[in-house]
DNA sequence: CGGCTGCCGTCCATTACTTCA
DNA sequence: AGTGAAGTAATGGACGGCAGC
């Protein structure tokens, strides 16, 4: 499967979407994904969606935004549910498009995968990871229980905890390394993209940061271990050195061994320097 | 202008679930 | 097969920023 996204190449691109994420290293899996519009021209865009009910083809006849799926029957599908069409019909954005879309796939197609299992099984079988199937299995069930966990959010049911297929989790880390705090339209812009909804994207960002401030607070815990180590180190030297020094000053007169020293202070830079007998007699 | 209120996003601690050894 | 540890998705509460009144 292959799903390539341009939208434009203009002024303030997503990074996150334009940098063509490593999903996988097997090429029937990919996204390619671009946008590029600034922000005002992404929300006149959105308006405009909105505005006009959410026509994707319209949208996406914009020469300058341009998205190439091969997925037509998916698009044929979105279009033809009305799936995009915005709040004003009272499309709940932490619902999936896809689930929605699931019923009447089933309808539009008599496979019984609908527009939602196929998509998502090619999503997950491509990549030939052992995983593949466990995933499908799990994402299987994930899919049909979606549906409902979306309609009634998990009402009363005891929560359900979903685990993101590699792929998933590959995009969200890209991803998280262009930014690791998301604004609502790239969040609902990678929700999309990884079939998700808005809150889960939302939920790994969130879990995704702890984990790396936990880590960095490792990583900060154990340089700060080895300075103390450092400096305790340092810190017996130098009583060791003292207690030497001392040692020499009871044997042997300091005064002795060593020239005369005398601190001086220069009292415009307020600075100390030391100034040897030795130094003196040679005119210093 | 400052105070109040509601909304929204984020952080944080915690829980619940999955996977693996 | 059972179990504990580790990893992580999800939850709920606290908090701050912001807009509207």
């Amino acid at each position: 499967m292959e799903l390539g996204l341009s939208l434009d190449g203009s002024s303030k691109p997503i990074s996150f979407l334009e940098k063509t994420p490593k999903l996988s290293s097997n090429d029937h899996l990919g996204f390619c994904m671009g946008l590029g519009r600034s922000q005002e021209k992404r929300d006149s865009l959105e308006a405009e969606r909105r505005g006009n009910g959410g026509d994707l083809k319209r949208v996406f006849s914009d020469p300058h935004l341009q998205l190439h799926l091969r997925l037509p029957w998916l698009f044929d599908n979105l279009h033809e549910t009305g799936l995009s069409k915005g709040r004003g019909r009272g499309l709940d954005v932490n619902r999936l498009p896809m689930v929605a879309l699931a019923g009447e796939a089933t309808v539009a197609h008599s496979s019984p995968n609908s527009a939602v299992s196929s998509f998502q099984m090619d999503f997950w079988f491509r990549n030939g990871n052992s995983r593949g199937k466990r995933d499908m299995d799990a994402e299987t069930e994930r899919g049909s229980s979606r549906a409902s966990d979306d309609d009634e959010d998990d009402k009363g049911s005891s929560r359900k905890k979903l685990r993101l297929s590699k792929e998933q989790s590959a995009f969200l880390e890209e991803s998280f390394k262009e930014h690791n705090n998301l604004n609502p339209k790239q969040k609902l812009a990678l929700a999309k993209q990884l079939n998700l909804r808005p809150r889960q994207v939302e939920v790994w960002f969130q879990n995704r940061r702890a984990r790396t401030k936990l880590k960095q607070t490792e990583v900060d815990c154990e340089y700060l271990k080895r300075c103390c180590e450092t400096l305790t180190e340092e810190n017996r030297r130098l009583h060791k050195e003292v207690q030497e020094l001392r040692a020499l000053k009871t044997c042997q007169p300091f005064y002795m061994q060593l020239p005369a020293t005398t601190l001086t202070m220069c009292p415009s830079c307020e600075r100390v320097t030391t100034t040897s007998a030795t130094d003196a007699k040679i005119g210093i």
